[in-house]
RNA sequence: GCGGGCGUGGUGGAACUGGUAGACGCGCCGGACUCAAAAUCCGGUUCUGGUGACAGAGUGUCGGUUCGAUUCCGACCGCCCGCACCA
């Protein structure tokens, strides 16, 4: 003992050795083309923007990926486990304005500084493969793409109504409105009209919900989420003809879930952006004014949130088409122009909202549903099934009956049919924004837009950041242009790509990476889909609904031959730490606070400090750990046991000294206890027993309980059973027979299962114990062997009426009667003179005896 | 409001298709080594009562199904996440 107390692992020479040792060998490199006779398997991590450093959650994300990419290739299949960067977008627009960087510079110089830090990480990826979007090479390619669904009929230029971000100066996509704010600036959004360029992701909502059911190894959060966000709903189309026609309006179309509530109508609301509104308004200056102030409210969060329900009475009247009746025709603010028809039929009895509004202006509420074997209600709207009254030929069924018979009607008069409507939205891909991908238009005064055909349009070095707005469409010269197809003076897009278009298809780029059209058939069809993509859940909707969208139309183009990209997905959690905040409200850096045996917190002048939740980590709440300084500290494999240690990686793991210590602890104790074990000379395998094959079955059911772990991502589970094997291989241990070898094959079998997760230290210890026999990165993955996973004596719980009252040792699989007489004598005491009603056998598991008192 | 998830020791969490609850780690307690400390090693650690073998209770609460429930069913409480004026 007292040798191996001075040996210690030195990690900061063991760590960059190994690396170096895996890159000369080519061990992650994969090819582009198919290697007969073994499985693919894409391992894929959600891949990162390069800010800079990277964080603790990419520690997480690409440790939780090298394990599985890791394992993979140990149980034989080809793996291909590339890296790139997502490296359009903000943040390099924000830089250059702060500090007059030209965006490309700051944006390779990070992507150069973090793959130093990945690197350090120790993990098995395929450099080889790496790109950035920015680069041409790349968003050239994805231009084409572009002009090819363009040619398909899946690209669309409207004008519509954009969340208009008044800081960033951009539009956003729905998605990126959070609570009616710019999900970065944080800014109220405003309403605006533009011509912007759409993608019909809505051709695919039927697909994309189906496609949801082909996707076993999806969380099904993820798949619910998706599927509400697509929000298939059912219902009917229904024409209202005016009393007059409006220019040449001569009739409004509702969408409604509830036609068999149509003789509870009690007016027609159409949004102030429909085109009813706008014609009364063009007469009505009162109407004009109604409109504008429903568009200066916007969006923005507090005033949905007190929002009122506010109305103007047009003055116009349509007809019901189930009962002849006449009703009112009203502007409503809550009235949505891009869902449905941008038109209600109002049935307060029904719906709150239109309950609300007909108490507001004093417009009547029939009833037309009364719930079942209940009464009217007439205080709220009641939305509940029931039984329809006062509403004509549908009187007397049941809401379902009648909306199949209200929508049967409906057919007969001309008047509807049913019909579905979707909450998913066109995707609104349009940026005015310099860092992204051109989008390759050229539009031309006499042939409108056409397509670019100097490919890849390319962004320009030379632009200025010193105004607001696009420094594109500021560029003295780069938006001139001839038009392709006449020959006119024309002028370029100035608009970018939503950056979600970059990642939207980079893992098809992946599979090669070089090919001079966006993708290679031989190569995607073997490579895809990813086997395996994992990746935060905060990602759960936009980028993996986009990615799955893109893939069916990039199918649809020719560029690709399946739907579903990502086969297998994981979504893992966040790392939290714990924040500090001072007496003033500022947070505090973790090194500025002390914390005291009572549990509280000083800062370094002793002032009084609240320990904050355990929040996600980030800069601004100052509780971010830096993975830089955590490796310096304690290498990348103490770092990547860490993350993996504690918590099943589907859930928030708290950041915590203590935890990283006992990783590190770990880590040196195997090394010790590996040193040890390879200083013994092995004897012979030899007749062993007792211990030595104690120790044996241990192993081997060791590898069987970790090959598991790791095939269902538990592996915290795997961890826990690696450190039961290593405890018993504390000591120098027993001279019994048989010993020093058993130990040796732990050893052995440990730097193996540890490989996937602690990549360096398995190379030292396989290279301790197996000397000569090459690396343990491209060593196959041990089996257990099955004659020792048998077990032989069993514990079995003896309980009387399903309580615990004893335990013997049987051997296993043996007789019941045997088993049960034994159990019987065990807990004689406890049964006492009362009488067995009943036996109950479980095969090596359990006997209850049930008995009466 | 709608949809979904989760509640297990001081703590992070284990527990196969219902079958010995608390694996493993952290923390804590005790011991060894040391002049001492760190490091390391050994032992203990669900709670209550008892010196003790042992007894009782115990997986958010209440009830149900079952020989037996952390696991299945119902109601409730609490926390978390997604969506939301979606007709």
């Amino acid at each position: 003992m007292s040798e191996s107390e001075n040996i210690r692992y030195d990690f900061t020479t063991a760590e960059p050795r190994w690396q170096a040792a895996w890159e000369a060998a080519a061990c992650f490199r994969a090819a582009d083309m198919p290697e007969a006779g073994r499985d693919k398997y894409y391992v894929l991590e959600m891949f990162p923007y390069p800010s800079g450093k990277i964080h603790m959650g990419h520690v997480r994300n690409y440790t939780l990926g090298d394990v599985v990419a890791r394992y993979k290739r140990a149980r034989g299949f080809e793996v291909m486990h590339p890296m790139g960067w997502d490296a359009f977008g903000l943040p390099a627009e924000n830089a250059a304005r702060a500090r007059k960087i030209d965006p490309a510079t700051w944006t390779y110089q990070n992507i150069s500084a973090m793959r130093g830090e990945l690197k350090r990480m120790g993990l098995s990826l395929d450099w080889s493969r790496e790109f950035a979007t920015c680069d041409p090479e790349y968003y050239g390619q994805q231009q084409k793409i572009f002009l090819d669904f363009w040619a398909a009929g899946l690209v669309e230029r409207r004008m519509s109504a954009v969340n208009w971000d008044p800081v960033d100066n951009t539009v956003l996509a729905n998605e990126q409105v959070i609570d009616g704010r710019g999900w970065l600036s944080g800014a109220p959004v405003e309403r605006r009209m533009l011509a912007q360029w759409f993608l019909r992701i809505t051709d695919y909502a039927q697909d994309l919900l189906d496609g949801l059911e082909s996707l076993p190894r999806w969380p099904g959060r993820v798949k619910l989420m998706q599927e509400n966000w697509i929000g298939r709903s059912e219902g009917a189309e229904v024409r209202f003809p005016l009393a007059a026609p409006l220019d040449d309006i001569a009739e409004v179309a509702v969408y409604t879930t509830r036609p068999e509530t149509l003789f509870g109508m009690s007016f027609l609301a159409v949004a102030p952006e429909h085109g009813v509104a706008r014609a009364v308004a063009a007469r009505n200056p009162q109407a004009a004014a109604f409109i504008a102030a429903c568009a200066a409210q916007g969006t923005s969060e507090a005033v949905i949130e007190t929002a009122e329900k506010q109305g103007f009475d047009t003055g116009l009247r349509v007809t019901n088409p189930l009962n002849g009746e006449s009703y009112p025709v009203w502007i409503g603010n809550f009235v949505l122009m891009d869902y449905g028809t941008g038109a209600v039929f109002g049935c307060p009895c029904g719906d709150q909202r239109d309950y609300d509004f007909a108490v507001k202006y004093n417009l009547p509420i029939p009833v037309v549903v009364l719930p079942e074997g209940g009464v009217a209600v007439t205080d709220r709207a009641y939305d509940g099934a029931g039984t329809l009254v006062n509403s004509g030929f549908l009187d007397g069924l049941g809401t379902k009956a009648g909306k199949a018979a209200a929508i049967a009607r409906l057919v007969a008069l001309g008047a509807g049919q049913a019909r579905q409507t979707w909450r998913l939205r066109d995707w609104g891909i349009s940026r005015q924004r310099y860092w992204g991908c051109p989008i390759p238009v050229i539009h031309c005064a006499a042939c409108g837009a056409v397509p670019a055909v100097d490919l890849p349009v390319i962004l320009p070095k030379d632009v200025r950041f010193d105004q607001p707005g696009n420094p594109l469409d500021h560029h003295p010269t780069w938006k001139h242009v001839a038009c392709p197809r006449c020959g006119q003076a024309a002028t370029r897009e100035t608009d970018t790509f939503d950056t979600f278009i970059d990642s939207s298809w980079y893992f098809a780029r992946f599979c090669a990476p070089e090919a001079p059209t966006p993708t290679l058939a031989a190569a995607v069809n073997h490579w895809l889909p990813v086997d395996q993509y994992v990746g935060g859940i905060e990602h759960a909707i936009l980028h993996l609904l986009y990615a799955r969208f893109f893939t069916r139309a990039m199918r649809k183009t020719g560029h690709l031959g399946l739907d579903e990209p990502f086969a297998g997905l994981f979504t893992q959690g966040m790392v939290t730490h714990e924040s500090y905040k001072d007496e003033d409200g500022n947070w505090l850096y973790p090194e500025e606070v002390t914390r005291l045996e009572d549990g509280s917190a000083v800062d370094a002048q002793g002032r009084p400090v609240s320990v904050g939740r355990v929040e996600k980590m980030s800069k601004s709440k100052r509780n971010a750990v830096d993975p830089g300084v955590i490796i310096d500290r304690f290498g990348a494999d103490t770092a990547r046991w860490f993350v993996l240690s504690d918590n099943p990686p589907e859930r928030d793991v708290e950041w915590t000294e203590t935890g990283i210590l006992g990783a590190n602890r770990f880590v040196m104790r195997l090394y010790r206890i590996a040193v040890g074990i390879a200083a013994v000379p092995v004897d012979g395998p030899g007749d062993i027993s007792g211990q030595a094959r104690d120790l044996r079955r241990l192993t081997h059911r060791t590898i069987a309980a970790v090959t598991e772990a790791l095939e269902s991502f538990s592996f915290n589970v795997a961890v826990a059973r690696i450190h039961e094997l290593t405890g018993a291989l504390t000591g120098s241990g027993a001279p019994e027979a048989g010993m020093a070898a058993a130990r040796h094959e732990a050893m052995g079998v440990i730097a193996r299962l540890v490989a996937p997760m602690m990549p360096h230290i398995a190379e030292e210890i396989f290279a301790l114990i197996s000397p000569g026999q090459g690396l343990v990165a491209q060593a196959a993955w041990p089996v257990a062997e099955p004659e020792l996973l048998v077990v032989d004596e069993v514990t079995i719980g003896v309980q009387i009426n399903g309580k615990l009252r004893g335990t013997i040792k049987v051997p296993a699989k043996g007789e019941a009667q045997a088993n049960t007489a034994i159990a019987k004598a065990a807990v004689a005491g406890a049964l006492g003179g009362q009488s067995i009603v009943k036996e109950i056998y479980v095969p090596d598991r359990i006997v209850n005896f049930v008995v009466k008192p």
